[in-house]
DNA sequence: AGCACGCCGACT
DNA sequence: GTCGGCGTGCTC
């Protein structure tokens, strides 16, 4: 009786699952559930749904209920796609925490959590109608170019199709016009699912006697080819080998191997293979010195009692020692560990070492590893074959099994902070949140903390193990100030070089030493001025001066790509006085250059780096004394260890100083404080060459002098005292719409609303440096949490139904209102 | 995010 | 008059 009653309940309400999808939507989606799927349904595995007219996506269950929902038909779902729940509940867990914390879907989340191989959608493909007959003079040019594509091929994409014949938007009203007439047909189809790799591996035919095999020896005896196939198999083991390697190995044809399997000698199959190869070189052993002793002891007493540790520690005192013994002990208790880097392209140094002592536990997590790859990573972590992963931000999604420890690696970096897209997560934080869940340690390593860090380990959040004492022979680089005012004063300047770092670089090629000299990017870029009117070209898109590219002699938006030609000419004034402001990279290579033409000098920076394989050989240039001077942006501060630089040197520290951010000064002490770090690193003492409008800086004099705590103490009494972190937590709202005058009405509104509540808190809207960016123009409003105070969940609740409340509104639905929590 | 619909300007 | 641009709304 009570069965009966169930099923008539289950058979009237149906069951519904309750699916995230990997859209930067912000709700749930529910679908219904057909009998046959009642007993697998469950949170964590993924399903295959339809969603608006056509498309399929593969959605993620967080929910099961029985409740139907009264506002819609439910669509059901297609099919589940695991046996077992691809996220566990934790995880779901963490994402939700994710969303919550950083503002965002929990859509957004899942699309960055997940790697494209396990989030297939469905996409529309067209094919040719079958027996299609058509006369082409019924049909249009356009019409009879689709068909023609389409001939011979079983399916095409849609998307591919459009691309393929340059297409404009008149190209889904003729496919459109075309199905009607039923030449054509349509249909979604799934692409690019992950398919396992496999290879064809050949054996020695088991089932043969051993008589047999030596008749066949005998018989080959005539046939060479044949009989030296048969003869490299029987050294393999198992008798078996992979077909393709097999002849590589000893140049074998294939066409022996198919007489041979032909005769039925040998015997064909295929096996799943690894796309990722590891190189297992050797493992290698090493020993630490004392004072990465006393730390490693040290750090292993403060896990005891706490979650989070902070190894401050110099540059060159060889902190990755230090991780890496604790990373093998957490190996050897059967944990596994997370080792977050800021970037791997700057970090391919670092890798070949940990690859030395950890060989095949080890993989990388690499952006540019391809979908099927990183699936295969993905896999394998899922699996607790992994016991190392090392990788960026990203890699924080990796499932990796038993975690025991996350190390970051250059905590202070920004690079954690993901700020272009949804989640604007910082994975440093969100690795400290992910560790509590999982009972993991974590370990920060830094010889610049960050403000909010080391504030966090002096009050006692996180443990502080310093790690002081210089590894080897190395000595701290020399920082010197060349004086920008000093030299313009006297007529010593060249160009943008001071007579101190001309002087530097005549004698470097003598010495036999190589110099890095770098640029700040946003401060100082090449521009295009009237040197009578001082008109300056501007971005049609953007609010932004167009920069100047010599080697092309155009004027490029850095922003939306937007070029111009023609610029001999000033615009406002119409004299021919146009002449180069700023000094990007390329201008002070050209200048040292033409200053000491027998300098062999290196460009090192997006531009000069962007083929895929530009900056290996760069690097390897440099490395291998090709050169003698590296030019370059932020790119070269990072992780590059060169052994034979004596000198690097700041174009311009000003402007690093000056650029209108509160963590301005920190990011300056970071910056010089790591070049200081590339300099200079065998038996001799290098020099940091600092050129600068203001030597006597504060800010200046505390690198000069090493001085990290010195430097703390007057950036946390400032950040106190105006309430910026880590006194407060900062939400950046950015506004972005067409029409100016729009976007100044709605972002006043937005301002007064939030004002209204939040009061003090709400600061702005305020106009951003670059105000205008392909069109859309640009506001900013912060908010200021206090963090002893305010529930900052309650305020950001708060926070998006204002932003809901104000969509709402006529005219301001066309806004885009992005917030972004705890700002770079 | 994608995709359909519907409203406006510039062209065969 | 149509083509094709873009703003608006919706997806279980």
């Amino acid at each position: 009786m009570t069965e009966f009653f169930d099923l008539l309940s289950a058979e009237e309400q149906g069951l519904y699952v309750e699916v995230v999808l990997p859209l930067p939507l912000k709700k749930l989606f529910t679908y219904r559930l057909p009998n046959e799927f009642f007993e697998l349904a469950m949170p964590g595995k993924r399903v295959f749904v339809p969603f608006g007219n056509r498309k399929v996506y593969t959605g993620i269950i967080v929910n099961v209920v029985n409740v139907k929902p009264s506002h819609y038909e439910a669509l059901n779902i297609i099919s589940i796609l695991d046996d077992n729940p691809l996220i566990d509940s934790q995880t779901l867990e963490y994402w939700s925490w994710i969303a919550d914390y950083y503002m965002c879907g929990l859509g957004d989340v899942m699309n960055a959590a997940l790697p494209a191989g396990l989030k297939m959608a469905s996409e529309t493909f067209v094919a040719l109608s079958e027996d299609v007959e058509y006369n082409s003079s019924d049909l249009d040019e356009r019409e009879v170019k689709i068909l023609e594509a389409l001939k011979g091929k079983e399916k095409v994409k849609i998307s591919e199709l459009e691309t393929q014949l340059k297409s404009k938007s008149s190209f889904l009203k003729i496919i459109k016009s075309l199905y009607e007439r039923d030449l054509i047909v349509m249909f979604e189809d799934i692409s690019d699912a992950y398919k396992p790799k496999k290879l064809l591996k050949i054996k020695i035919n088991p089932d043969l006697t051993e008589q047999e095999q030596e008749q066949i020896l005998n018989d080959l005896q005539s046939k060479p080819k044949q009989f030296q196939v048969l003869m490299s198999l029987f050294a393999e083991k198992n008798q078996e080998a992979f077909k393709s390697e097999i002849t590589k190995k000893h140049n074998l044809s294939s066409s022996s191997i198919k007489s041979l399997l032909d005769k039925n000698i040998l015997i064909s199959f295929e096996e799943e293979v690894d796309r990722i190869k590891e190189n297992v070189e050797e493992l290698i052993d090493y020993e630490l010195n004392e004072a990465q002793n006393n730390a490693l002891d040290e750090i292993k007493k403060e896990f005891e009692s706490k979650q989070t540790v902070l190894l401050y520690g110099d540059i060159a005192t060889g902190k990755t020692f230090v991780y890496i013994q604790l990373i093998k002990e957490q190996i050897e208790r059967g944990k596994s560990v997370l080792y977050l880097v800021p970037e791997l392209a700057l970090t391919q140094q670092l890798i070949n070492r940990l690859e030395k002592y950890f060989g095949n536990e080890m993989m990388v997590y690499h952006s540019k590893f391809s979908k099927n790859e990183k699936v295969e990573i993905w896999k394998k972590a899922h699996s607790g074959e992994l016991k190392l992963i090392v990788g960026p931000r990203s890699a924080l999604f990796t499932p990796i099994q038993n975690l025991g420890l996350i190390v970051i690696d250059e905590e202070h970096e920004n690079t954690y902070k993901q700020s272009e897209k949804a989640p604007r997560y910082h994975a440093r934080d969100a690795a400290i949140v992910l560790a509590k869940m999982k009972s993991a340690k974590v370990l920060m390593g830094t010889a610049t903390p960050s403000i909010e860090t080391y504030h966090n380990a002096l009050s006692g959040k996180y443990a502080l193990v310093e790690l002081t004492e210089l590894y080897g022979n190395i000595k701290k680089a020399d920082i010197r100030f060349a004086d920008i005012k000093f030299n313009v004063a006297n007529h010593m300047m060249t160009g943008i070089l001071t007579s101190e770092l001309v002087s530097e670089l005549s004698v470097l090629q003598e010495h036999k030493h190589q110099a890095i000299v770098f640029q700040n990017r946003k401060g100082f870029v090449p521009m295009l001025e009237c040197s009578i009117c001082g008109w300056v070209s501007k971005c049609i898109n953007c609010d932004i001066a167009l920069t100047y590219y010599k080697y092309s002699n155009n004027l490029r938006c850095h922003y939306c790509g937007y070029t111009q030609g023609n610029i001999s000419k000033c615009q406002a004034c119409g004299n021919q006085s146009m002449s180069i402001q700023g000094y990007g990279t390329e201008r002070i290579t050209e200048e040292i250059q033409l200053l000491i033409p027998e300098l062999r000098v290196i460009r090192f920076d997006q531009d000069s780096t962007r083929q895929k394989h530009a900056f290996k050989k760069l690097l390897h240039e440099f490395e291998s004394g090709q050169a003698d001077v590296l030019v370059g942006t932020q790119i070269v501060v990072k992780g590059l260890d060169f052994s034979n630089v004596y000198m690097s040197a700041v174009i311009n520290a000003d402007h690093l100083l000056n650029f209108p951010d509160f963590r301005s000064f920190e990011r300056t002490f970071q910056l010089l404080t790591q070049l200081a770090g590339r300099a200079g690193r065998r038996e001799e003492r290098g020099i940091l060459l600092v050129q600068t409008r203001n030597p006597e800086h504060d800010v200046l004099q505390y690198i000069k002098n090493y001085d990290y705590k010195g430097f703390y103490n007057t950036q946390i009494t400032e950040r106190e005292q105006f309430n910026y972190p880590p006194f407060s937590r900062l939400i950046k709202i950015t506004l972005k719409n067409k029409s100016f005058e729009d976007l100044q009405k709605g972002s006043a509104m937005l301002a007064n609303l939030l004002k209204k509540q939040l009061g003090h808190r709400v600061l702005g809207p305020e106009t951003p440096f670059i105000s205008r960016i392909n069109n859309y123009h640009i506001r900013n409003i912060l908010i200021k949490m206090d963090l002893e105070n305010d529930k900052p969940q309650a305020i950001k609740k708060f926070v998006l139904s204002t932003f809901e409340y104000m969509l709402e509104e006529y005219k301001f639905k066309n806004f885009q209102l992005i917030p972004d929590v705890d700002p770079n």
